[in-house]
DNA sequence: ATGGAGACCTTTTTT
DNA sequence: AGGTCTCCAT
């Protein structure tokens, strides 16, 4: 059996056309579970062992984690060279990394930086001060939204504010200068050498509309287009890939209707149901069998979506076993809800043997992480949360990053304010003010009133301080050309006085640490193989380059969770949002606050089209579970600091009962004697009220929990060849040696699972083991 | 210029 | 509850 055989052998039928048929347009509608991720990366396996030139292909994915894991799962199949030439990414990293290159054609450099939700939300609410508008009609949440949503559907400033539909709608809700704003947004954009998200989306179809040569460029060297989660596309995504394929027409598309989510973000299920207009000769695959769940589970789940109107007909099936019940479990209180869940696992695990990462906790907003994650750590059950506040969304990490970036880059204006006082050096608000002040009025970039401060109405020593700072950034920037990542990004947080300042507070040890953790990953980013790049006029492959801090900038910039590759060698539970569990999937799930208002959001409850939203998203939640799933709700939670009544979700209703066993809790632990699954008297309501009382634990961080289940933090001095210690990341290993000393001690470490690693001890946060 | 006290708002979901 | 913003005292 050759190679192409064995590939196709690994599948169904239907799977086997999808993977098979790469020539011209196709479309696989892919039910929950039916391998839909094995079908993209078995197909492109396919596509290399035909001989496709690996730099021909473009797999378009929606986030970074389902990137890597297909990237991962291709090595495995076709190889690692490869895999890592196929041109893989999230839709904003690829053309991030074309816009870079080609971004001179619009008036940017290399240095582009991408501006991300936060800094965009600074630009105006800065443009909102310096107009004198009334910051609270003039929400950057909403601005934000407005633009973005014109911006996603290619209209530019200059468009939406000569748009006669939209003045008139933009007065009539009392904000009439939002188009001022936009303008004023975008030149600020501009002037930085800076793009936001729907920028990366907004250029890429500018480049491919207003240069044909770029559209020829781009059409020849994406011969073959893959796109996963197409449902989600918003309308620059669609028009990108439709142009890029329209010259071969090699065009997948993968998706489901029913796990659309994105919508409040601009998604478009026409861009599915559309696809036959858009490519009349395009063929679909069905793919309905679900490999992954229980029929109560996928019977359950058929049942919740039915209550949609608007779907694509199909009929997922399982030959799977019945399996068990769905448990349904009613709580009192938000932190009833909680430990309950967690005395779950904890009887699961003694039961089942079975380990905490089969297990899921998801929610619908990130607030109902703290309770979890206390009823966890009462338990002493390892967990890890994902999402949420990321690591590259932390003040101290962003604080750290804006350094770099305005090394990088002089101009990035957002950098700059973040860190021209930071750590403080006596250059206050008023002097800031007056800055953004004369630089918006002579329209000088602040960075140039920086380095130049001597007409402006200072005093001197305020003038010499800015020289100082801009020297200071100046320095940095000399440095990029020929200090590595590494030694730059020490150099940078220790001569910034980043350091000292956070090490000058007790109170910032976990954010120290987490800048040395960022260090860290510096030295890993700058000791490891290179990722295989591409000259971008030949094609040729370049695997040595110089790990610069803006090569690893470029990396950084667009990641917004850590990197967990070695998630599966961690034996946690896993937490995390429904919309982040998209595609992921769990022996054990539980879906917690299964209540009106909360799931689904009061937010959504204004239309039938939100309120499907809400309803694919339960179903992407349900479908996530391979063997048991949990349904939680409470009676009441604590929402901004007061106590809410809830109840039950429309959601649980709407699964047959047949499928499912309930339990109702009282805060002993008590069972009460059920009548209908769902419905409780309100008397009964105010008895569980009642008995709502605050668990006595103690407040302890969760790395301090983590940590304390490993062993003891090792002084330096403690690190001797033969030790056994414990690294976060790591995990277990053997001191091999050391080497150096003071802050330049390095261990050479063997770690029982990834190997030997040579750590700078000052950095490195080892453990020695209880 | 800085830091502390108090008012105020927040919660969808993410690249 | 927790973070951010504003105002006032130092």
């Amino acid at each position: 059996m050759n190679h192409e055989e064995k590939i196709l052998s690994e599948l169904n039928k239907t799977q086997q056309d999808a993977v098979s048929k790469i020539d011209g347009p196709l479309m696989v509608i892919a039910g929950a579970g039916s391998g839909k991720t094995r079908v993209l990366t078995y197909r492109i396996a396919y596509m290399l062992t035909k001989g496709i030139n690996p730099f021909n292909i473009l797999a378009l994915t929606f986030t970074n984690k389902a990137a890597n894991e297909m990237k991962e799962r291709i090595k495995n199949l076709v190889g690692d060279a490869s895999a890592k030439a196929v041109n893989m990414g999230t839709f904003h990293s690829v053309f991030y990394k074309i816009l870079r290159v080609e971004g001179e054609k619009l008036g940017y450099t290399r240095n582009l930086t991408v501006y991300d939700t936060d800094d965009a939300k600074g630009v105006i609410k800065n443009i909102v001060k310096e107009m004198n508008l009334d910051p609270k009609v003039y929400l950057p949440n909403f601005i934000l939204q407005r633009i973005s949503a014109a911006k996603s559907s290619l209209l530019s400033a200059e468009e939406y504010a000569r748009s006669p539909e939209i003045i008139e709608t933009d007065a009539r809700i009392g904000k009439p200068h939002i188009a001022e704003i936009f303008l004023r947004y975008n030149a600020r954009l501009r002037q930085s050498d800076a793009m936001d998200f729907d920028d990366l989306l907004y250029y890429m179809n500018v480049l491919l509309r207003d240069f044909p040569e770029m559209l020829y460029k781009y059409q020849n060297r994406f011969r073959y287009i893959l796109v996963d989660e197409y449902q989600d596309t918003n309308f620059a995504q669609y028009l990108i890939v439709k142009k890029l394929a329209a010259a071969h027409h090699n065009i997948c598309v993968v998706g489901d209707d029913a796990q659309s989510i994105y919508a409040f973000r601009g998604a478009n299920i026409q861009n599915i149901l559309n696809f036959k207009k858009d490519f009349p000769s395009a063929e679909t695959v069905k793919l309905e069998q679900n490999y992954r769940s229980t029929q109560n589970i996928v019977n359950a789940a058929n049942a919740v979506i039915k209550h949609n109107k608007k779907q694509i007909h199909k009929e997922v099936w399982t030959d799977n076993d019945e399996g068990k019940k769905i448990n349904v479990i009613r709580s009192s209180s938000d932190s009833e809800e909680a430990q309950s869940i967690a005395f779950s696992i904890f009887e699961t695990k003694q039961n089942e043997h079975v380990n905490n990462k089969d297990f899921a906790i998801l929610y619908r907003t990130n607030s109902q992480s703290r309770a979890l994650e206390e009823a966890l750590m009462k338990m002493q059950i390892p967990y890890k949360i994902f999402g949420g506040l990321s690591f590259y969304k932390r003040k101290e990490i962003k604080n750290i990053l804006a350094y770099f970036r305005l090394a990088i880059n002089n101009y990035d204006e957002e950098a700059l304010l973040r860190v021209i006082n930071y750590p403080q050096r006596g250059i206050g608000a008023t002097t800031v003010d007056k800055l953004k002040v004369t630089s918006s009025q002579n329209n000088v970039r602040i960075w140039d009133y920086v380095q130049n401060p001597d007409n402006l109405d200072l005093g001197a020593a305020t003038k010499a301080k800015l020289k100082d700072f801009a020297l200071r950034i100046k320095s940095f920037s000399t440095m990029i050309p020929t200090t590595d990542a590494y030694e730059l990004g020490k150099h940078i947080a220790i001569s910034s006085g980043v350091i000292q300042d956070m090490k000058a507070d007790i109170a910032e040890k976990d954010r120290l640490d987490n800048v040395e953790g960022l260090i860290d990953s510096m030295k890993e980013f700058v000791e490891k193989e290179p990722e295989t790049e591409f000259n971008e006029e030949t094609g040729e492959l370049i695997t040595e380059y110089f790990p610069s801090l803006d090569r690893f900038m470029s990396n950084v910039a667009l990641l917004t969770d850590e990197e967990n590759k070695d998630d599966e060698s961690q034996d946690r539970v896993k937490l995390m949002t429904i919309h982040a569990s998209k595609g992921l999937e769990f022996d054990y799930v539980y879906i917690t606050g299964l209540e009106e208002n909360l799931f689904p959001s009061s937010m959504s409850l204004g239309s039938s089209a939100e309120i499907e939203e809400e309803r694919r998203l339960f179903y992407v939640a349900v479908t996530r579970a391979r063997k048991h799933l949990t349904l939680t709700c409470a009676q009441t939670r604590y929402k901004f600091g007061s106590l809410q009544f809830c109840e039950p979700s429309r959601f649980m209703e709407e699964i047959p009962y047949k499928y499912m066993n309930v339990t109702e809790k009282a805060s002993a632990g008590r069972k009460l004697e059920k009548k209908s699954p769902l419905s409780f008297s309100s008397e009964r309501d105010k008895t569980f009220v009642k008995k709502v009382a605050k668990p006595a634990y103690q407040k302890v961080t969760p790395q301090e929990v983590n940590l304390k289940q490993f062993g003891n933090p090792a002084e330096v001095g403690e690190i001797v060849p033969d030790i056994r210690v414990y690294h976060s990341k790591f995990g277990y290993g053997q001191v091999l040696g050391t080497d150096g000393a003071g802050p330049d001690k390095r261990a050479v470490i063997k770690f029982d699972t990834v190997g030997e690693k040579t750590l700078l001890l000052a950095y490195a946060k080892l453990i020695i083991p209880k």
